[in-house]
DNA sequence: ACAAAAGTGTTGCCCTTACACCCATGA
DNA sequence: TCATGGGTGTAAGGGCAACACTTTTGT
């Protein structure tokens, strides 16, 4: 920033940003990706995304990708920037550096859409195919710090519809890491933890059988706060 | 990336890598700062950056920047990537997109140097002066991730020489954080932590006054674990 | 002998874990 | 009334903060 002052020098570069949309659907943890209409990579799957336009910010540049890409008018349940990767090789069509983003989305029923793209679709994470450019190690990255950020904030909630029961919120958990959690340990903590959730007061619909559970939605900690519990030997 | 093909479209962009490069001097976090000796924001101090090279990796632009800025030869002792800041209007000469990243150093004995920056130093982080362009933002942020990451890695040891003293290691904290650590609880807990550091079985220089210490180097866990205490009422 | 820093021991408290138990509902 | 999931109680164990105490050095 502070050298190389003759504008000659500067490398002109594109930018893009480039997306890892986390969801949960039906207790898996899925992975929205587009297939590529054209080269490079045409025909083959990649994390949503598109150039950055000449004056607009990253993070809007993401949102407006998401919007795009998924069909969603609310906003993103959580964004967030992931990392920049910008390895020469890694586009063959130039020098193109990529701004990554992290979105959770809870399940809505908007699944798919496509501007541009052949075609889109949520992946279970247990079965991706091979991504484009060098989209698996960011999905590698993105999977990771999601996996991390949920053992010390409380963005567990981006997953969930606005009310949900601490079961709902209890099986994000278990989705994200694999294993089980003690149900009643898994309240105590989530309720003693300040800002994390707050009652509705509501109860939900009669389930098929059991006790019908009260409703939460999401506490004023926005990604704050050191919570959970997490069982020994899930640590990746 | 997967969208907008043609190549007219593509946004050009400069991008640079600017460094918060952080050491401990006298007790006290000290950043490396340089004086710009060209327009924009002549005069003004700024983080230390450059341009990226057409053909180079983003974190090895990071790196040579370091090496240029401080004339050390050794590698950083930690690099890694802070974030992406590209609003719009953060440069006057146009598009400038700048990947931070944060350095962590020993204080070796060799304060300064200069390329092409009129001047360079360290400052305390208690008097920095004002930053150009968003280099205040980026300070902040690059202070903040150390800070977080010294409480659930093993980070600290960057701050120090090839071998130090458990109280040398201590202070880091104590620096960083502000406040005291109780030298038996923090002996314990740094030895308890696997990976964390191994004794060399060599012994300080016989100090002013006092016991002189064990020495120990770093031990292989680069980044891992979930080491530190940390004091009530020090998180920021 | 004394001061000062390194290093060890010990105790009480809190948080977590594990699991037993009660509650509310549909069938 | 039974099965099922929601929700509360509680006792045992581990980890940590606090602080007393011992060791090793220079002066």
């Amino acid at each position: 920033m502070t050298s190389r002052p003759s504008a000659e020098l500067i490398t002109n570069t594109a930018v893009t940003a480039d997306l890892v949309v986390l969801t949960i659907q039906e207790q898996r943890l899925r992975v929205l990706l587009v297939e590529r209409s054209l080269e490079p990579f045409r025909g083959q799957w990649a994390l949503p995304g598109g150039f950055v336009l000449p004056d607009e910010d990253l993070a809007a540049a993401a949102e407006r990708e998401l919007v795009e890409e998924t069909g969603l008018t609310h906003p993103a349940r959580h964004l967030e920037q992931l990392g920049t990767y910008g390895a020469p090789g890694r586009d063959p069509r130039g020098r193109v550096v990529t701004v990554a983003y992290l979105a959770l989305l809870a399940d809505l029923p908007t699944p798919r859409a496509g501007t541009d793209a052949a075609d889109a679709g949520w992946f279970d994470l247990t079965a991706t195919p091979e991504l484009a450019f060098d989209h698996g190690d960011i999905l590698d990255d993105g999977l990771e710090r999601a996996r991390a950020k949920l053992e010390y904030t409380t963005l567990a909630t981006s997953f969930l519809a606005e009310e949900f029961a601490l079961s709902d919120l209890r099986a994000v958990y278990e989705t994200v890491w694999g294993g089980d959690l003690d149900p009643a340990n898994f309240r105590r903590k989530v309720l003693a933890t300040d800002g994390f959730v707050e009652p509705t007061g509501l109860v939900a619909d009669p389930p098929q059988r059991g006790r019908p559970a009260q409703l939460y939605r999401r506490g004023p900690a926005s990604t704050l706060a050191p919570p959970i519990l997490r069982p020994e030997g899930t640590r990746s």
